[in-house]
DNA sequence: CGTGCCGAGCTCGTGGACAAGATTGTCGAC
DNA sequence: GTCGACAATCTTGTCCACGAGCTCGGCACG
């Protein structure tokens, strides 16, 4: 949808990073430039460049002489980047709850109501998106850019741990309850609050981390 | 000295980065990748491939067909990276507060007293640096490798601003009440304590930020 | 049978050449 | 004198070929 800062210039890099978030290319296994160029129909060169670029961002690792290969992160640096996403979505919040028009605390209140409906349909993953949904929805409020990337770059580390906290059980009514929180601390436009919880939030996600996997 | 998660294939990528840093460099300056080639004496390949890393840590912007030049960050801008920091520093303050050992503390006051020296002498440039030496060693201590890079690379982007805050009227001892308090919260053990007074610091540095420039 | 050496194959790194696109300067019309 | 179209030049983007360095298998030797 929408690109936060990014040159059109290379679409082999957003090709290339869609597979490795989709897990179409396995941890590990070795990415040879050649290989992805083909594969890809694109030049070795814009496959290169990709792969430089998709190493500043954490998401491959390239060795000299030796190739390239998607980068795991184990379970101790997922903490890490939870804690970290954990300051930044704070942060985040806390702008929104600042900046936040009666329209924008409508919308919010829409995709929490709609959050509602889905989890007493029983649908889990479908309440998965969604809550995605609501927290791009307070990081585009924050109007804040520079978490914005961040957060965006740290998510998209660990894809991977992500997708299956909710269904742990008794966590999708937790889980609920802190996402209202959040949008009622930014509904009454008190940063603090909406700060903290969303804090707590990812404290949570966090601590249910090492439950599963 | 450290360099947190890097490949040694290009030291073309350092230079370069030294010299955007460094100020070498000047914003808005044309950055032609033949120029930059003759003159760091390596191969435009290199050249290339370190300003494709540029560009993904915001030092640089490059347009299709119009070259590359230095990215000017605006006071705007500058104020959200320091939000983002205070937010990541704050936590590294936490970690460092729940893991400093007796040795570290040690080390922490030594750099204090050093700053107290060198403010005493009148040397505001001198005890620049060391507060820089002081937050780098939070960062170490906190043993936190997502939020130290995520930091170094947020304080690249903003050396420019950076370097002038001391020299604002009265900062530098309000500066020093500021640094002494987050040392005694780590030496505490107090891991809020510390959290907050790495926050109330930097949220003063950012405050002192639109007066100056 | 285990171990160390050595060579073949593979992959990345680098430089040069060419194409695509943008900018700038010039010329001409009005 | 000013504006617009066009051509020259410059810069980046891409491809290609070759060299550097690593990996892995075979082979000899203890």
């Amino acid at each position: 949808m929408d690109k936060i800062v990014d040159n059109p210039h290379d679409d082999g890099y957003h090709r290339l990073r869609a597979a490795i978030v989709a897990g179409d290319l396995q941890p590990n296994e070795r990415l040879v430039e050649l290989d992805l160029s083909e594969r890809l129909g694109i030049g070795r060169t814009a496959i290169r460049t990709a792969l430089v670029r998709l190493e500043s961002e954490g998401l491959v690792e390239r060795e000299r002489h030796r190739g390239a290969k998607v980068r795991l992160v184990d379970e101790q640096e997922a903490g890490e980047i939870l804690q970290a996403r954990a300051v930044l979505e704070g942060l985040a919040a806390r702008q929104a709850a600042l900046r936040a028009t009666d329209a924008d605390i409508a919308e919010l209140r829409r995709i929490v109501a709609g959050l509602r409906t889905l989890l007493d349909a029983g649908d889990l993953l479908g309440a998965s998106d969604e809550q995605a949904v609501l927290h791009r929805t307070v990081l585009e409020l924050s109007g804040h850019a520079t978490a914005h990337r961040l957060i965006l770059a740290l998510n998209s580390q660990i894809v991977r741990f992500q997708y299956r906290t909710i269904l742990v059980p008794g966590r999708p009514e937790r889980s609920h309850e802190e996402h209202s929180a959040i949008v009622d601390a930014i509904a009454a436009r008190d940063p603090e609050a909406a700060e903290a919880a969303m804090r707590h939030h990812l404290a949570n996600v966090a601590g249910t981390l090492p439950a599963r996997r």
